[in-house]
DNA sequence: CATTATATTTTTGTATACAATTTTCTTGAC
DNA sequence: GTCAAGAAAATTGTATACAAAAATATAATG
């Protein structure tokens, strides 16, 4: 079946956003994305208003379409955000976790653990994600399963910019198993709280990556905005 | 500053849509539309790009996009999730909320408890969202207060539509001062599970309404797809 | 009459044309 | 050289034209 032209566009526009092929702030040029995608404007620009509605791109009446990256600040936010989320997932998936789930959980972590101690961090990445993702479908909630899967998708870049202090993977993978065993008697409290705080340390790593570079902060500076100097949003 | 016609259509089709202006799963006529607000087609169909990543309509390629609203299954996980969002929003007031937002929920309490005496419900919804928004805002947590107020949003018509038992409203209005009580003494375990209960009651309240009437199963076999009427919807 | 095949109409998806607005470039005065 | 004013170019927003697909109507066959 024939699938319409402006859906893969915005998938494709959404990868190179969150993979960061475009800077903050940089204007998304209609024509040139056309172009590129061997398209007139008109399926750009509906896959332009997907994107605002996702939040990854703001629109500015006669002036275009921005990459909206989010400042440090901001992330902060968003991990916190997902802290909660995730911390509330572990909640109603100590109350509704199977046995299925749960070997699928311990089966995750294993792979997780071994690509730790091979130093893959590909692997680690891929397999932390399926661990994360497991615990939002054992929450029997597929409404809080989407959300909590979108805000993942959306922090998944700036997770994987931190810095790998050594040491913190094993005790990441410590925590995971912690998890699991709250998940598996049933404390939903406990494991609410244990999921939160493994979660809430990652925002927190990621403070303190920012304090000290200040990396964003210059990027947003200097930023290479293409032509116009002065049009950056808001 | 101008406004883009396309950005208003946007906000009229959500009203519309959440006012339960169209049947659920009714396909939306560009060109009716279009007539409708005297526009072409275009801004209509950027609209639709929209809104159906914000989750109120469905589209199906070449056939047309549809009003989605959610059924009892879909809604009863909502109010869950927007119970575990509100109680993550409570937990983090508890720990940064000023004596100005403290203040300003005391008088949106009283105002509501004024309403509840005069049955005057109006007034009472008006009230109590502000009860709640401030909440959200008093988290400190911008993208989590965004979040709430958009699933907030969402589940408006059918928290109105909930039937209002004898006495409910009385017992609602104790969960509130008890909410404000636990946010002003910083314990922001007892804040989070109060608002937590106090929301998951109007999911039970819904799914007990679904259970009784079986309304929603009817209208979705029933209801849906009226064949094109004459003219314009004015 | 039912059923299937075919033609007609309608509707969606995309391209293009045009108007409105902003940005950039040019010119001229000081 | 700097700045302002205005023309030219570029870009966005909307309307329209056209192509592709689906829905509907019509005809043909048994």
């Amino acid at each position: 079946m024939e699938i319409r032209r402006a859906d893969k566009i915005v998938e494709e526009l959404e990868q190179m956003i969150l993979t960061g092929e475009f800077a903050n702030g940089e204007r998304l040029n209609e024509i040139r994305l056309a172009e590129w995608f061997g398209v007139s404007r008109t399926p750009v620009r509906e896959a332009f208003q997907k994107l605002e509605m996702s939040g990854l791109v703001e629109q500015i009446p006669h002036r275009g379409v921005f990459t909206r990256q989010p400042g440090p600040a901001e992330l902060v936010e968003m991990f916190e955000a997902m802290a909660e989320l995730e911390a509330a997932c572990a909640r109603l998936a100590a109350m509704r976790i199977s046995a299925d789930q749960l070997n699928a959980l311990r089966k995750a972590n294993a792979i997780c653990q071994e690509a730790v101690s091979n130093n893959n961090s590909d692997d680690y990445y891929r397999e932390n994600e399926r661990f994360h993702h497991l615990i939002y479908q054992s929450s029997g909630n597929s409404y809080l399963e989407q959300e909590a899967t979108r805000l993942y998708k959306r922090l998944r870049p700036f997770r994987r910019m931190q810095l790998q202090l050594r040491g913190r993977l094993q005790q990441s993978m410590k925590e995971h198993e912690a998890i699991v065993a709250a998940l598996a008697d049933g404390k939903s409290s406990q494991a609410s709280k244990r999921l939160r705080s493994h979660v809430a340390v990652q925002g927190e790593k990621f403070h303190h990556l920012m304090a000290n570079m200040r990396l964003v902060a210059k990027q947003r500076e200097t930023g290479p905005l293409k032509k116009s100097a002065n049009s950056s949003p808001k």
